[in-house]
DNA sequence: AATTTCTCTGGACAAGTGTTCAGATTTTGT
DNA sequence: ACAAAATCTGAACACTTGTCCAGAGAAATT
């Protein structure tokens, strides 16, 4: 075995490690993510996310650097898999009007589905505008939004400078009807999604 | 002196009593939300409070029932005066457009003149969505802010079918250039101007 | 099998929380 | 001037918070 090979095995190992490291860093981000979602960023403590995930309180700072650094993880890690899921959808290779009602419907359907873990960002959002340490992870999950909306928009033929209007006016009726969702009104999915058809087609 | 005359007697002292009792509920709450503004609803302790109004702990609670009662109270004094404000507005009698534009106006100042204000507004409107002790609040001053919208929309003769949907899109715009100035884009409010008009154009 | 490295525990710590309340102080009514 | 009521104080209480760390236990390396 040559020095080369020898190095090259160790840092194998040393990959996998850091692999196994992040696995289990991820598994305990899922588990904080459910406590999360239920109580919010300020009412959830250290002790709430050990206790969900079966760990000591210890063992969080062992993969986590503080509480900030715990939650910005949790909150990037469900947005991309948010935007990755929505993005799924502008793969398909359908009629504009189709892609903007399949678009509207994944929406609406995550407003169902992901209730919580969309409150949680709301929530998160809101902090950043207090705590400077949220305001990277906050942008650079907008940004990721935006483009969501750009590349929607760039199938249905739309100019690229609606992306940011867009975005907004979607967002604003997301966060509203997510709201009345939560506070029980089992129709507001539906609502929201009659209202953003009528109001996408004024502006496209 | 009748006994009618003592019992009005009685009755005028009785609430001379508790006018000077709101008086100065008033006043600690002003204090409450100096502190507020800058630490927002979950950073924000009694201690903080009672210090900004310089008066002990407990005369806070004895003047308010809990936290929960002091905020709802601050927020609600503070909302209530930003729609008089932008209702007085309103009440020109000039045409539409320039009506509008006074009106977009309105809301960039006060994006730059009560901008931490606002943000303790998108705080606890957030807040409610986790804890049902501030859905009160948070539903009677969104109801007043779609008013708001309406009479402005009926100022300008648009159907009051627009009413929430405009109200929404203000909202999403209001909040994101906040964010933004809040960051330190000290254009945001311009920005703010330009943007919102050409949609509003392209709405009414 | 021995040893080193990684993983995890859970008690301890200092600082902070909202709330209470006996008693001091001030204002009001007579 | 006196008494009664309203106002205010701040120490005390019980509890929670994030963080730290000595040491136990498991896994990997030699």
């Amino acid at each position: 075995m040559t020095k080369l090979d020898k190095i090259a095995r160790l840092a194998e190992k040393a990959e996998a490690k850091s692999a196994k490291r992040a696995r289990k860093k991820d598994e305990l981000a899922d588990h904080a993510i459910t406590a999360l979602k239920q109580l919010g960023y300020a009412r959830t403590s250290l002790r709430d996310i050990a206790e969900m995930s079966g760990v000591a309180v210890g063992t969080l700072h062992y993969y986590f650097e503080d509480k900030v650094d715990l939650i910005t993880y949790c909150v990037r890690r469900y947005k991309v898999g948010f935007v990755a899921d929505m993005g799924s959808i502008l793969e398909a290779n359908v009629e504009p009007e189709q892609l903007a009602d399949r678009f509207i419907k994944g929406l609406s359907l995550s407003i169902r589905r992901e209730a919580e873990t969309h409150r949680l960002w709301y929530d998160i959002r809101t902090q950043a505008m207090f705590d400077p340490a949220f305001e990277e992870v906050v942008a650079d999950i907008e940004d990721g939004l935006r483009e969501l909306v750009a590349t929607f928009l760039s199938r249905t033929g739309v100019s690229l400078e609606q992306a940011r209007p867009t975005y907004l006016v979607l967002d604003s009726f997301f966060r509203f009807h997510l709201q009345a969702y939560l506070r029980g009104d089992k129709g507001a999915p539906a609502q929201f999604e009659i209202e953003v058809s009528a109001l996408l087609n004024r502006l496209v």
